[in-house]
DNA sequence: AAAAATTTGCAAATCATTCGCAAAAGTCAT
DNA sequence: ATGACTTTTGCGAATGATTTGCAAATTTTT
């Protein structure tokens, strides 16, 4: 299946994302910086590359809850977001992993006393965080 | 301000929801079901419809992660507690409440480790439920 | 029943994202 | 590096959920 070709394209972007600690972007915000650039790549070929950058597990895709809009923030190769729950900010979406113990022992909960198969890529926790708490 | 009208269509929406405990459906889901039960109702309406009794607080609106469908579910009559967190049956539509010590432990983590404040309402935690597992 | 306000149907528009397909570029064995 | 093979790209058009503009229909108020 499926080998991956190292690519030009790829690289951009990988750096892109790399070079902006954990913040988040669409697809137009990538398309605007890569005009900004005067480097030229399809639209097709970023929604493409941004796919596959998450699949190999580099970024993570999420929405807000607000709009239909990908958005991407790069994780390393943190291949850990497939499984667990996140919370997202219903303000800013800023995407926090709940991870840890206490998420163990919620974990354990779930799927031993209630016996529910939790499906954490369908699950959505809404909240909001302390940055956009304090502004308000 | 736009006053709420009393409608047809906004009767038989709610109905629809009411009918069916908390189960989750999208504005297709909602035309199939008009259609096949011979009303006849537009889908701009429909979608219309579905937005009012959401602003009414009657109906919650999510999206899934995966897919930019809106999915609209009953929680008006509150027996869909507002202060707590839930999990739902993907399958059945069941929602089964998330209380006890755990939970005790898993709010405190948001809220005083990592300074979220939670809202139970928007959230919805997705899975398959035992009798669905088994089922399959 | 008339006036005022809101809701409806209809068709067209939006907007992010995806598709089909031929051309271009990356990879591998020779 | 040459050719064979595979994956990626660009392009324009298509998709699919949702929304919009507007005139006609319905509901509420007077």
């Amino acid at each position: 299946m499926a080998r991956q070709y190292h690519t030009k394209g790829k690289e951009v972007l990988l750096t892109y994302f790399m070079g902006s600690t954990g913040k988040r972007f669409c697809a137009k915000d990538v398309l605007d910086y890569l005009n900004d650039c005067e480097i030229s790549m399809n639209q097709a070929t970023v929604y493409r590359n941004l796919e596959k950058l998450t699949e190999e597990g580099k970024l993570l895709k999420t929405k807000n809850p607000s709009d239909d809009t990908g958005y991407y923030q790069y994780v390393g190769d943190g291949s850990c977001c497939r499984e667990h729950l996140h919370i997202q900010c219903k303000v800013c979406g800023k995407i926090v992993h709940l991870e840890g113990p206490v998420m163990d022992s919620f974990n354990d909960y779930v799927q031993n006393k209630l016996n529910f198969v939790l499906e954490p890529k369908e699950s959505v926790l809404i909240g909001k965080c302390p940055d956009c708490i304090d502004k308000e």
